[in-house]
DNA sequence: CCGACATAGTGAAGGTGCATCACGAAATGA
DNA sequence: TCATTTCGTGATGCACCTTCACTATGTCGG
């Protein structure tokens, strides 16, 4: 009961979801002329409003020298543009332009509409299910500081999310 | 019920774990020295044993190239080595050095017992219908061509033509 | 045996994401 | 006012990935 083998393929077909569902974004994304992280860092905008590049950078964890870098790229394709901070001149304010903040809405419009399309036929016992079975699986990652450890030459965890 | 909210809810969920997944392995590949890109190429050798680089492009679905420089990291690092194909002269043979096959059978080793970690004490039932849900959203997700559509730019008169 | 063509791998060049270091400019606090 | 902190960015550098061009081989139809 409840063999290793069975463990191991539960894993598995939560590796797999998350290179299927990767995969999908990414592609979505390029489709509206957005990469990875230029999207990432506009979804934080839309649910922030108006933001300096230093709090984009801390939402997103990344420096604040690449904040410049995407923030380049999104105006430079029309998604946000750099407003004067009204009170800190050494600061920008980050903002949508009508067309970034459309796509926008439409993509979380668009999230919802898929999880529609994911769940809708489910049985709501099932769906229920399934998420307790993720909320476990989160605590347990959490309870097991999500790092693991992973530190000597032998000794790893994980592979590539390579199904 | 099964509440639009209830479906947001659960997709949330899902992407929280890729998330969370997908940032423990990397770290944890980093402390081997290792990025997600080589020990995707890593692990793939290891299932299939000495491999051309053309036939780990096609199985990492990258450009040749990059193979080239991913497999000039590995060989570098002493991960693997490039061995004279035995009947093709173009070609060259992948293989581990006694390093990488020790990490990549660690690697194994580790993801199982990471697998045991996460699903170690959740009931046989529990587990059962965590692999049926997630199993049921990889089916749901094929049949949808596994794209989510997008939002497509402004024209959002919810032609939902597009599934 | 021999061209015609397909294939394996790599040099060159370029785009994107990310990081650190150094710096100027403005804000802040004592 | 002066030291310190903070915001954003130029300069560099690494990793991943692509396409194009090119060499060396393998293969196949004559």
């Amino acid at each position: 009961m409840t063999s290793p083998q069975k463990h191991t393929e539960a894993l598995g077909r939560i590796l797999e979801l998350v290179v299927v569902l990767s995969d999908d974004m990414t592609r979505s994304l390029a489709a509206q002329g957005l990469t990875d992280a230029r999207a990432h860092l506009l979804w934080e905008l839309h649910h922030r409003g108006p933001s300096t590049q230093r709090v984009l950078a801390d939402a997103l964890r990344v420096s604040p020298r690449n904040i410049t870098g995407l923030v380049d790229a999104l105006v430079a394709t029309d998604f946000v543009t750099r407003e004067p901070h009204p009170t800190d001149r050494r600061a920008t304010l980050v903002t949508f332009t009508e067309h970034g903040a459309a796509i926008t809405t439409a993509m979380e419009r668009d999230q919802h509409e898929f999880a529609r399309i994911l769940f809708a036929d489910m049985p709501d016992d099932r769906l229920a299910a399934l998420v307790d079975g993720l909320d476990d699986v989160l605590a347990r990652l959490r309870a097991h500081g999500v790092s693991i450890d992973a530190a000597r030459d032998d000794t790893d965890p994980e592979s590539e999310a390579g199904r």
